[in-house]
DNA sequence: TAACGCTCATGACCGGGGTTAATACGCTCA
DNA sequence: TGAGCGTATTAACCCCGGTCATGAGCGTTA
């Protein structure tokens, strides 16, 4: 399956397309009137250059995110300056959520490249469950893959030794961007500095790099620039004790 | 406002009282039919003695539970024995979350203590939410405030302290407790061993008993066999750099 | 009352990973 | 072509917190 180089430049899909549709489409089939609905909410699209902040922490927001194209993160930085990177956006997720629903958001969302996002007033999505509860449904099944991935994302910050983390990082965004076509099979652009990988797994950016070396030294990953391969999936699985069902969130209800 | 003590025994509200209808309408004004409709989904109520599995890692589950009464958890054990918790519950939780949307629960969820809950098919939550959307709208949030949690949980094991970890968690717990009315002003029973406490907070048992010791000096808190009282919340929040905004949902969001 | 198990306490040891700093390697922009 | 910045690399040092071990307190059961 091979596919041509992805570019850091074209992360992601179009303005022109709506991953979210396609995400929720492959939970259950949408019928042509849930679709059309989705479209319309992605009504006003915009666009923030990379390193913006989409969300600032503190500040009130009654609308959610569709991030169309580009990568996102949510972050919180400490009193003494610390930072720590709690979920990364990717193409079709949501983002701007928890905060639509505080008074004032609790956590800061930006773009990590140049992204499109489409913003759904909170009135809009409510009105949207209102008409298609199935709907409601599925973002709540969104909202539960999120969740599963951040118990993983504890779990390596908790218990897992900083090569582990590492490993199972790896892993963890090979499967997710392959989900969204943005990875080959064995490889991808990492869309991360060192710098923020180390604040995705709570180490410090000299670490991350010392143990990214191992695993090359290792034969277990390639990395030429920030094209990174897998180059030993089976062990890079088993020492990261890496286990993607979390991720193939193939389950559909009885929604009939 | 003086509360009896609270023994451990009776960690929560009785099998007649409806805790999660209490969370609820404290996030809108519910209607009669709405919380006639909860009612009816507090139907089929099980009972668990202390230390069981209620959701065990693995298996299919088509239900989500409604925790009335008692304490529970969420966790992951690694394949060389390593634990780590993912959440706690607390009456008025639900729990089951997000193992209903996958194929097979992909985290264990067991008793802390004795519990109570109502099972709540799949089915009916779905029916629930296309008869009263708001109220779908209302689990969305109880999500948000999940999620927020998870936030601050992930701040703490990659980039606090063990003391401040501790510090920040002994004041969540007290007002997640005292939301609930389980907890005085400033004084609460510990639901937790100092192992289980480790596996919160990515910690070794031993060095947990350490830093307790250390916080009991620093005359910052008092600790009587499990009831745990804050002596000193201005510098246990400032050392924590604690902001309970995060737990405070108060968001009401124009639903009228 | 003794035996058992669970929980907590405390000490000795040491290793993983943080910190700091210096250097090198590209970028972009003049 | 070089200045300047952001990013990656590598080394020296050392501390936080894990591991292991021992023992105490205490409730439960026989």
């Amino acid at each position: 399956m091979a596919r041509a180089a992805v570019t850091p430049a074209s992360t992601g899909c179009t303005a022109e397309t709506f991953p979210l549709i396609d995400k929720l489409g492959a939970y259950f089939p949408l019928s042509a009137a849930e679709i059309e609905a989705l479209r319309v909410l992605h009504g006003s699209k915009r666009r923030f250059d990379r390193h913006r902040d989409i969300i600032a922490q503190g500040h009130p927001y009654r609308s959610v995110f569709i991030l169309c194209s580009g990568f996102a993160w949510r972050y919180k930085i400490l009193p003494d300056g610390k930072r720590q990177v709690l979920s990364l956006g990717l193409p079709g997720d949501l983002i701007g959520f928890p905060a639509c629903f505080f008074e004032k958001a609790v956590n800061a969302t930006g773009s990590l490249t140049a992204v499109v996002v489409a913003t759904v007033p909170f009135k809009a999505l409510h009105d949207l469950f209102a008409r298609f509860p199935r709907l409601g449904v599925a973002l709540l099944w969104t909202a539960a893959g999120e969740a599963a991935i951040y118990g993983e994302h504890l779990v390596d910050v908790g218990r897992r030794s900083a090569y582990e983390r590492l490993a199972h990082l790896i892993l963890e965004l090979l499967v997710r961007l392959r989900a969204i076509g943005l990875a080959d099979e064995l490889s991808y652009i990492l869309p991360l500095t060192q710098e923020l990988i180390a604040d995705v797994l709570g180490l410090s950016g000299p670490h991350v790099s010392r143990m990214l070396r191992l695993l090359r030294e290792e034969g277990l990953i390639g990395l030429d620039g920030h094209r990174l391969t897998v180059l030993d999936l089976e062990s890079l699985t088993l020492l990261a004790s890496f286990d993607g069902d979390y991720l193939t969130q193939g389950r559909i209800p009885d929604l009939a």
